[in-house]
DNA sequence: ATGGGCTCTTGGTCTAGACCACGGGATGGA
DNA sequence: TCCATCCCGTGGTCTAGACCAAGAGCCCAT
C-alpha cells in the first residue's frame, strides 16, 4: 500500500506516528489499532519503525500496548481538579462515585526520617503508616501513604480506612489547621503504575503534605496523583 | 568481554540498563559513557538493545544523548523551592543568582478564551503577552506567559521584564491579592525543550495562576517547571 | 457443562548489519 | 594568526529477518 509520505527531512518513525495519531483519535477508546506486522507491510517498512511510532504514541498516552492483545487506544481521561484536604468531595463535585482502597494499615517499623523528624518520633514513639488507593467510578486517581504518631490515633481501624481519614481526625480534634505542601512531576515507579493503571512513561504528580494542629504535627502525607487524570488546585493567598 | 549476568527471566536491556546505571553514576555531570558500538561489543550484544538502555536511562534523566558527541551523565540537579509569587526570592534562598531572558512583549492579536473570559476581554480590550525565561545561575528554571489587559499596564517597557514584575504591579497598587492556582503534570512541548534545557522525555509541571486585585482581574499567567529543577510549594489554609 | 490443553495472533526482544547527520578536532592554506 | 575544509567518531535511523511470551478462543476429554 502507499508509501510513507514524509515531508522530505523528516524520519520516518515521525511520519508514521503522525500518520497513526489521525488513526487512533478516530478509535473508539479500548479499541486496537491494525498489527505492527501489518502496519509494517502496509507501510512497507520495518516493523521495528512502526514500533518506534507507537512507543512515542504510548508516551503521549494516547496509547496503551498489551502483550499479546495489541495496540489499544487509551480510555478517555478523566481530568479531575483536586483542591487539597478534599479528595472525596472533589470526586463527587465531578460526578464520580468516590472510593477507597486500604491496601495497608499497621506499624511501620522503620519509617524514614523525614517523617520521624517531622512527626517528632523519639524515643519508644511507633509510626503508623496507612496505605490507601483512592478511586472515581473505579478509576484509580490517587496513592496514598500516610504515617502519623501512632499514639495519636490508638483505635484506627481498617474500617475507617475506606472513608475520609479526615472524618476521623475531625471526631478527635485533630483536624489539621496549618501546614504546608509541595509539588513535584516525576515518572511513577513500577508498583505505582500497576495500582494507578497507567503506563510506565506517564508523568505524575507527587505531593507531599506536612499537617499540624496548631504547633503539633499530626500527618505526613505522600501522593501519587496520574497526571492525565488530576490537576491539582490550591487558592491563593492574600499577600 | 564478559556476557550479560541477567538473572534468568531479565531482559537483556533491563540488565544492561541496570549495569549502565552504576556505571553512568560513576562519571562527573558531562561526562560520556563510552560508545554505543563498543558498549555492544563488550557485551557481546546488538547496538539495538544497548540503545534501548539507553533510551531508559534518558527517560530517567540520568543520561542525555547529544548526536554527534556521545551519551553524556546529566548535570546535577538543582532542586528548587519555589513559593509562588515570589520566585526571584525563592532563587535567592537557594544561593543562586536569579536572572529573566525577556522572550516576547506585545499585543496578543488572539487571546486564547480563557485569556479573554478571566481577564473580562470585551470590546476593543486588548491583551498584552509577556513571555520570559526565569533562570537561576544561569541554568533554566522556569518558562512564563503573562498575559494582562492592556490598558492596565500601558506603559510596561522591555526593561521592567527583567527584573520582577510584581515590582512594577506594586508600584500600580495593582500587586494582586487573592486568586488561584492549578498545578498538573505533563511532558514539554517541543519547543519548550530547547528553552528549558531538557530532554523531550523528563516530566515538567504547569501551572496557571488567576490573580485579582480584589473583584479585578489583574493577571493570567502560565508556567512550565522542569520537574527535575523545581519544586512548587504551598502553605496550607487553615479550614 | 466444564476444565485443560492446543493453537493462533499479538506484542516483546534481539540480531547484524547498513547508511545518514552532526560535532569536533586536525590539517592546511591565506 | 586565523579561518575554511576534511575526516572521523559519534549518535540517529532503518532493515529483514528470528525467536520468545502473553492473551484468547477453540476443541476435546472428562
Amino acid at each position: 500500500m502507499g508509501a510513507v509520505t514524509s515531508p522530505s527531512g523528516t524520519a520516518k518513525h515521525i511520519a508514521i506516528r503522525d500518520q497513526l495519531r489521525e488513526t487512533v483519535l478516530r478509535l473508539a477508546p479500548g479499541q486496537p489499532l491494525p498489527a505492527e506486522r501489518q502496519l509494517a507491510e502496509q507501510w512497507g517498512v520495518a516493523r521495528m519503525t512502526v514500533r518506534q511510532a507507537i512507543a512515542a504514541l504510548a508516551r503521549e498516552g494516547l496509547v496503551r500496548s498489551v502483550h499479546g492483545r495489541g495496540n489499544l487506544r487509551s480510555p478517555e481521561p478523566l481530568q479531575l481538579r483536586i483542591q487539597l484536604g478534599s479528595f472525596a468531595d472533589a470526586v463527587r463535585e465531578h460526578d464520580l462515585e468516590p472510593t477507597t482502597r486500604p491496601l495497608e494499615c499497621g506499624i511501620d517499623e522503620n519509617p524514614p526520617e523525614v517523617v520521624t523528624d517531622f512527626l517528632g518520633l523519639g524515643g519508644g514513639q511507633r509510626a503508623l503508616r496507612v496505605r490507601r488507593l483512592r478511586l472515581g467510578n473505579g478509576v484509580p486517581l490517587a496513592l496514598e501513604r500516610t504515617w502519623f504518631a501512632a499514639d495519636l490515633v490508638p483505635d484506627l481501624t481498617e474500617r475507617d480506612l475506606t472513608g475520609s481519614l479526615y472524618h476521623y481526625l475531625e471526631a478527635r480534634g485533630l483536624l489539621p489547621d496549618s501546614g504546608e505542601e509541595a509539588v513535584v512531576a516525576g515518572l511513577p515507579e513500577p508498583h505505582e503504575v500497576g495500582l494507578l493503571d497507567i503506563s510506565a512513561s506517564r508523568p505524575v504528580l507527587r505531593l507531599v503534605r506536612k499537617a499540624l494542629v496548631g504547633e503539633r504535627a499530626v500527618e505526613y502525607a505522600e501522593a501519587v496523583f496520574p497526571a492525565d487524570r488530576c490537576e491539582l488546585w490550591f487558592p491563593l493567598q492574600s499577600r
